[in-house]
DNA sequence: CGCCAGACGCAATGATTTTGCTTTAAGGTG
DNA sequence: CACCTTAAAGCAAAATCATTGCGTCTGGCG
């Protein structure tokens, strides 16, 4: 479980983003492979030894940054059909991911995570943006197919990609994995 | 790059097998998590800055042992029909992988692996257990889908949901998969 | 056989991680 | 509102780990 539920308000809250700033303003300043404990600790104004404690080392907490930052921050487009809104989420989706910020954040994720939960919550994310996409076809009278078929045909074909097979992925392939589902389930 | 290529039978070949073997047993005997650098040398009858500069940090040595153990060790069996073939590897597949051990090994493949190349590997492996299986029912005169399609709808959403969403995996989610691709490409 | 290049061992150095103890601050209680 | 409890942070020492320069050895090649 992430190390989220401080005390709201608190001084143990203020650590935490504080602690998170800093790897971030760190991350973009002298590159994410260069971040030590002691270096964010230093910038983040606190001991490393709250670091430790707090996290457990390097790892669990990149992890912990990175699944913040994979949390989408808007709700999926409304394009008045099922077809296009999950296309441009497809497309989306995968540009961010791929990225090479956006795999750093996936890997860092899925490392510093030894139960599993981070990993979890970022499936969780995608699974909420489908969700929202379908239920709004849904309710505009659209035949939809489920949220486990969207995340099996899309969702884990690009991430797979991503990550063992990084080379030839383009917003072309999103939009291919978008037509071959929905071609089934469609007229 | 894995560091594989040195000089077969001479001392590096020496080293190289004692440090990977050092790796293994004590993976076993104190869990993967207590493993050090310094743990493995002196196991490996080795000094630790012999490890350090051949690969690097820890996760680079045991992103190197994952994928030797990822390596499939037989080709994949003849059950007489595609359809067997192909329900048979990817229940073994996703048996192997959703084990702790096998998460695990993904893991640290996809860990120390700054360019990409063991994840490489592992995927390329899969696709050519894959491509045995097609070729050899292509042989039969059965029609086939193609590689990229199987990795899309099988290899992907198995790996996806081992490591996203561990929970709830069995084999007939395999066999279910196996089922709906073959659905598609036959009669 | 002797040379060369690469790889290893050794040891010193510097950085990180861990740990015991103390101090602080948040939240609850009388 | 003052007090008490407890979780979390600070501090500093000790242990462990990572890095590096230099000498030695192994194995391959002319």
């Amino acid at each position: 479980m992430s190390r989220q539920m401080v005390r709201p308000g608190g001084r143990s809250a203020r650590v935490q983003a504080s602690v998170h700033a800093a790897v971030r303003e760190l991350a973009s300043e002298v590159g994410r492979d260069a971040l030590t404990v002691p270096l964010v600790a230093q910038r983040a104004g606190v001991t490393p030894s709250t670091i430790y404690r707090r996290w457990g080392d390097l790892q669990e907490l990149l992890s912990d940054v990175a699944v913040e930052r994979l949390r989408p921050d808007t709700a999926p487009g409304d394009h008045g059909a099922l077809a296009s809104d999950l296309t441009a989420w497809a497309e989306q989706f995968l540009d961010e991911m791929a990225s090479p910020g956006g795999r750093a954040y996936i890997r860092d994720a899925l490392l510093g995570d030894p139960d599993g939960s981070n990993a979890g919550q970022c499936s969780a994310y995608a699974a909420d943006q489908i969700d929202f996409i379908l239920t709004r076809a849904a309710e505009r009278g659209e035949k939809t197919p489920d949220v486990e078929t969207v995340i099996d045909r899309v969702v884990a074909p690009t991430m797979y990609r991503i990550l063992f097979r990084p080379d030839g992925l383009d917003a072309a392939y999103a939009r291919r994995l978008v037509a071959e589902i929905l071609g089934l389930t469609g007229p």
